[in-house]
DNA sequence: AATGAATGAGAGTTCATTCAT
DNA sequence: AATGAATGAACTCTCATTCAT
């Protein structure tokens, strides 16, 4: 459809990126190399040339969709409500992004069938556990939060909102329940910080 | 694959039933109506004599999936622990039947390219808000919890952990999740009869 | 190309046909589903209806081919010059249909690398190596030709003979040798008769 | 696969050998331009930089095999039981060369499609027809076998045994057949010798 | 009510060939 | 002299759908 003229090695992103967009828009129901190469305006061979198949060209945008997770989120500060800015970032990066969204609801569906996928997605969701989770340890014992909160729930509770978000909200109200959850987790800071 | 023989106008619910298995074990980007015939043991072309397309095979798919949901959850009974017996009943739900929970999870992505699916998902997330909103009213009416707690949020963080629930579950610890929910709102209920 | 109006279970036997006539006339590498498709004048998914798989259509080119050759060459009769008789039926038929001799020649050829294939053209080779060596036997019992002869090698030489009739003959002058191998036959038996 | 540093002008036949190699383990039907680039360890581009053409690079495959036939057969004695020494030297080298006869019989195949490949087969054929007839005669009248013995059919027949050598020999006793050959000249040679 | 047979439109993939560098 | 990148055309195979029976 459109093409912007690029050259190089970097038709290989400009591929994954075209997928990605493709993935966010029609799924992988409707994934369509021809479509693909379109986009970026090339032919379909081109495509072949750079992805012998079209399982390697979804590999990449797997890992591209990855990367778009990682960079944003990694870039914490290192003070004060660090799991506040996490939370809201996450919720930012979904609002800003909602292309990502989908394509994250997309991989974590595929994931049913596709072991190696599936691996990846229970990597990703463990990683955001354990981060919650030592974010949550931590701020108990600096008072934030309540010491007795069980940092383990909690922070599966937190993962399975966030992963909510890679849904089509259709009626659901993500944002406010985002804020519930701060509002009880600072809550149990007040709890926190009277039992002081 | 098997071929019960069946015959007359239930023939449509097997189809279904069928197209509803199939989309549970490969998803809409695998569901394939000469697959859907073989296994109810008919010829495709007896399928089109039901269903004059495939759309309209999977309007039936999403009219089984959300009858599944109502006629289960519907029957709660009218006193004590409503919510949480909602909630329980609700989990159970998924893991018993974790085809629903497959098909839901297809639904919901697809929900993002069919306006029409689009439409049905958002009343189903809008009626699942209300009803536990409105559970929740009534529970800080009866003093089962804080009556200060905002039911609006509290029941938009709900159905958003439900709605996570129909997302493959990899690495995501969804029951220590709906533990956590439930003791913060046991807390609440704590708090509530303190207060009294 | 041509369209003769078929129906029913031969559109299969058609299909073979065609593909059968498109290899002795292209050779394997220039087999082309389409044009056998075209050739019988239905769609080419009618053939993948027939035959799942290219494979599977010149599976049913070698069984025909096979049988080609059986038939014709079983009905001999059953008394005096068996061999002769055996070989002008042989020459005959090569003669009669260029076709046979075409796909026999792709045949063994293409069983330098099938190894199912390869099976097949050995079962006939060694088939006809045997046959040929009864009648020799027969024959020198009778006295037809001297005894002395050595049936085995013998026959390998007539099968070696009968097989090079399968390659294309530019300037292979087949009958020219076929008519000395019958003379030698004759030679031995006249040797033979002389020592009675 | 394997890269020898070459340069200049023995790419070529370098590539020649290549596709020749390729020929003769899989066939016209699974020629590929790349795999003969990549066994020499250069860029498609290459190939088609020397040869413009794919036919053009089977042109060089021909004259090569040709080559090696006439190279190898020409180096024969002047001396005593010339025919016998050619016939053990085209089986010993068809033996020693099994690629050679892959190739030749590749060749054999495709020129009933391709004019002027069996003008060059045809030239060959009758080539080996006229030199066996030529050494069979010289033999008749140097009383090495029987006079009366006709030489274009003997010829004929040896050419086609010949000819036969170049199928891939499953259940083909070639052997044998040479063998025979052999014993009916040294046969005719014997009654040369005894009506002296 | 049900089917075997057929199909058009398209899917992913392959391949000889070209072109700018 | 050599290449990486690109392509058009074609290939086998798939699939929802139709139609005569």
């Amino acid at each position: 459809m459109k093409a912007p003229i690029r050259s190089g090695e970097d038709r290989r992103s400009a591929l994954v990126a075209a997928a990605y967009h493709q993935i966010a828009q029609r799924g992988f129901e409707g994934l369509r190399t021809r479509e693909v190469a379109d986009e970026v305006g090339v032919n379909v061979a081109t495509l072949h040339y750079y992805f012998p198949t079209k399982e390697k060209l979804i590999e990449g945008v797997v890992a591209h969709a990855m990367g778009r997770f990682r960079t944003t989120l990694d870039a914490g500060g290192d003070s004060g409500d660090l799991l506040g800015r996490y939370l809201r970032g996450t919720r930012r990066l979904l609002a800003d992004e909602p292309e990502l969204a989908a394509v994250m609801g997309e991989l974590a569906m595929r994931s049913a069938r596709d072991p190696a996928l599936a691996r990846i997605m229970q990597n990703m969701n463990e990683g955001w556990h354990k981060a919650v989770r030592g974010m949550l340890r931590r701020a108990a014992r600096e008072g934030q939060i309540a010491r007795e909160l069980d940092a383990d729930p909690v922070a599966a509770l937190i993962v399975s909102v966030l992963a909510s978000m890679s849904l089509p909200r259709s009626g659901i109200r993500t944002s406010q329940a985002m804020h519930q959850l701060e509002r009880w987790l600072d809550g149990a800071a007040a709890k926190a910080r009277s039992s002081n």
